[in-house]
DNA sequence: GGCATTTGACCAGT
DNA sequence: ACTGGTCAAATGCC
């Protein structure tokens, strides 16, 4: 890089917004994944060959998880010194709001909840047809209507957040200029922390213990359930609650076993323009 | 009855 | 004061 005086500055790190961009890529291909996952697991056949290429497609979601977590490393440090140049007054506040953040949360007192931050700076976005084929389970927690947005704004953390401490939560919105009826309705989801649960509760059963965690099969059924709320919020996909569970047994039964999170194996029952946004995608 | 979702209220950050 | 994130009681579904 040259300075306009013609000497070399000196080589810089990738700045803040160079690490959003990588996330948001590393994020868009990670949605690119599970949606060919969801695609493809359910045209195999229930053999070995089925069992490896979903430890494969697992393999390249870890790795690429990890990716993220490293440039957040990055980008955090990198945000401090921002602050430091840019504000210290700010940064002062910032650090001693986050001191009350621990401390509340080591001390826990039931009579004030929790204090919340808006989040902006560990969360990946990312826009999606199917916002809930990520592989992982989750729980609505919340719904929202947000400013100048024409549709609600939905809150979900993830299905282990009691069992296992898992921090990891999402929000999914519609976004405004998709009607929904010719083209695909588009989602904005957006990532806010990182999985800490055994991820043997969502895909990778390949894995070790795949026995320990499964989940019941009361929750198989939420996260199917779950995985198709929003869809059903505009009437233009899936017009029966039942046939994805139909679907979801049928796939149980041919597979005879769950190397998968159900919902990857969801989109066998969109609509022809869903599974026609999964394939453009 | 047990579970997940819905929804209004509360709270914290800006 | 406004906005967005979370909580928790109410509700609905299986």
């Amino acid at each position: 890089m040259k300075h306009h005086n013609g000497r070399y500055l000196p080589q810089s790190s990738p700045s803040v917004s160079d690490h959003r961009s990588a996330m948001k890529e590393i994020a868009r291909g990670q949605s690119l994944v599970t949606q060919l996952r969801a695609i493809v697991l359910p045209a195999l056949q229930a053999d070995q060959r089925c069992e490896l290429v979903a430890q494969m497609f697992q393999n390249i979601l870890d790795c690429s998880s990890k990716a993220i977590t490293e440039l957040q490393l990055h980008h955090q440090s990198d945000a401090r010194v921002d602050d430091a140049l840019v504000d210290d007054k700010k940064r002062v506040r910032k650090i001693s709001s986050d001191d009350c953040v621990k401390e509340e949360g080591a001390t826990s007192n039931p009579n004030h909840q929790h204090k919340r931050s808006r989040r902006s700076d560990d969360s990946v976005s990312l826009e999606t047809p199917v916002p809930h084929y990520d592989g992982r389970q989750w729980r609505k927690y919340g719904q929202k209507h947000i400013n100048k947005a024409k549709h609600p704004r939905s809150y979900y953390r993830c299905t282990y957040r009691q069992e296992q401490d898992c921090k990891a939560t999402k929000t999914v919105q519609q976004q405004d200029d998709s009607t929904g009826t010719d083209h695909p309705v588009m989602y904005t989801v957006v990532y806010h922390g990182q999985h800490t649960c055994n991820e043997n509760n969502g895909i990778d059963s390949g894995t070790d213990d795949s026995e320990t965690n499964t989940p019941s099969s009361s929750d198989s059924r939420s996260s199917i359930s779950t995985a198709c709320t929003d869809l059903y919020d505009h009437q233009t996909s899936l017009n029966d609650n039942k046939l994805l569970e139909k679907s979801a047994d049928m796939i149980t039964k041919n597979c005879m076993y769950e190397p998968f999170d159900m919902t990857a194996f969801a989109p066998l029952d969109l609509d022809s323009w869903e599974l026609d946004a999964l394939l453009r995608f």
